[in-house]
DNA sequence: ACGCACCTTGTCCTTGTGGACAATAGCGGC
DNA sequence: GCCGCTATTGTCCACAAGGACAAGGTGCGT
C-alpha cells in the first residue's frame, strides 16, 4: 500500500514526526528548509512539510525564496493543522503537489503520497469541492476553441497533449494510436494553425501571443 | 493495488469496455445511464463513466434529469476522450467525484479510482493547477524575477530567446556566440530549471504551471 | 597564488522531430 | 457509386536537440 519511496518529513513537532514515521518503509527527519536541497540532490523526491509549525512572526517558510528553490522537482505534500483555504491555495501556488490537514487519518495521508509521487497533485474534497464551486461562477468560458477552431476532434487531442511538452511517443501511448499517427495529426495541426513547430503550438494554445 | 469494490463500467465503446476491464477485479459493463440507478440499490458505488460516446447532436448525458438521480451516493470517475477543462469543471459540477482522460495509464485510473472510493475527489493536474491559477488572484504570478532567479545574465538571455521559439543558431547569431556555446548554457538553465527541455523551459517562463 | 564562478568552444553520439513520398479504411453527402 | 474528409500506419531521410565526454579563457575574492 506504502509507496517504496524514501519519505523526508519536514517539521519540528516531534509528535507529528512520531505520527508519520509509519507513512513509508523508510523515512528520514529533518528541521530544516536546506533539507530539501540535500534530499532533492540524493536524487529522492517525496517529501511531507509540516507547515504549522514556523515560529510565531516569522513568515510562512513556503514564501521564502530557499523554498520555491529547493521546491522544484520535488514531489511535496504539504500539512497544516489548521487547514485554511487560502493558506492551501497560496502553498499549491508556491510548488507543493499536495495539501491536507496534520491530523489526517494515515491512510488518507498515505494515499496523497501515492498520488504526487506519480506526478498527480493532491487537494482534499473541502478545499477542492471549494474550488468547484468558486470558479464554476467566475468562469468566463471564452476562447478555448479558439486556437481549436480549424481543429477535427483529434488533432485538437493531439495538439493538447504536444502543447504540454509530451514527446510523440507519450502521445502516442495516452491515445491507444501509433507514434506515426501522431506525427499525420501533428502535420496537420502545424499546417492549420500556420505554426513551424510543437513550441510555437504550445505558445498559441497557452495564449503567448 | 486494484480496490475490492466491484466497478461499473458505463460505455458504449467495446475498445473501452475491453481496456478498462483490468481496472478491479468485478466489472460490470452497462451501456444504459439507468444502469448507475441499479448499481446504487445493489449497494455498489464505484463507477466509471465514458463521457465521450454521447450520440452526436443529443445533449451530454450528466446534463441529463436522471444522471444527477441516479449519480447520487455513487462515486463516479468520469472519463472523456477529449479532455476540454470546461467539460470536466461541468461533470464535477454535477456531481462526479473525479475527472481524467479515457485513455489515461491504467495505474493513473486505478489511482483516481482508490482515492474517489475513499471518499476523496480526483482531478487530473492538468485541469487541476488551471483551477489554482484561476484562483489565485492575489499572488501576481512574480513574473521574471521568479524562473530567472538562479541564472546568470547570459543563461537568463539564452532561456529568454529559447523561450519563444528560437533555435539554438538563431540564438547564436542574435547573440553573437557560437550554437555550441547556446547548447552549454541551455545545458545550466534546464538543470537549474528542473526542465527537460525548451518547451518546458517556454512554459515556465511565460508562467504556465 | 589559488580557488571559483562564469563564458566560451570543441567533437562524438543518440534520439526526437518534421517533411516527403506513400497506402488503406470508414463515413457522410451529392 | 463516387468524392471528400478523417483516421490510421508505413518507410526513408535530413536536421535540430541534448547529453557525454572534454578544455581554455576571464575576472574576482581570499
Amino acid at each position: 500500500m506504502s509507496t517504496p519511496e524514501p519519505l523526508l518529513i519536514l517539521t519540528t513537532d516531534d509528535l507529528l514526526a512520531e505520527r508519520w514515521q509509519a507513512l513509508a518503509p523508510t523515512v528520514i527527519r529533518a528541521r530544516e528548509i536546506e533539507a530539501l536541497d540535500t534530499w532533492r540532490k540524493a536524487r529522492h523526491r517525496l517529501v511531507v512539510v509540516d507547515l504549522g509549525t514556523h515560529p510565531a512572526g516569522a513568515p510562512p517558510m513556503w514564501t521564502e525564496p530557499a523554498w520555491r528553490h529547493n521546491a522544484a522537482g520535488l514531489a511535496i505534500l504539504a500539512a497544516s493543522s489548521r487547514p485554511e483555504d487560502d493558506e492551501g491555495l497560496a502553498v499549491l501556488n508556491a510548488g507543493a503537489s499536495g495539501y491536507c490537514h496534520s491530523h489526517a487519518p494515515l491512510d488518507t495521508l498515505r494515499q496523497a503520497l501515492e498520488v504526487i509521487d506519480s506526478g498527480e497533485l493532491w487537494v482534499g474534497r473541502a478545499l477542492l469541492s471549494r474550488l468547484l464551486r468558486l470558479v464554476d461562477t467566475r468562469l468566463p468560458r471564452a476562447g478555448l476553441a479558439d486556437w481549436a477552431a480549424p481543429l477535427t476532434e483529434r488533432e485538437r487531442e493531439v495538439a493538447h497533449h504536444a502543447a504540454v511538452g509530451e514527446s510523440n511517443l507519450a502521445i502516442a501511448d495516452a491515445l491507444g494510436i501509433t507514434e506515426r499517427t501522431v506525427k499525420a495529426h501533428l502535420k496537420a495541426v502545424f499546417e492549420k494553425l500556420q505554426v513551424a513547430d510543437r513550441l510555437q503550438l504550445a505558445l498559441r494554445v497557452h495564449g503567448v501571443r
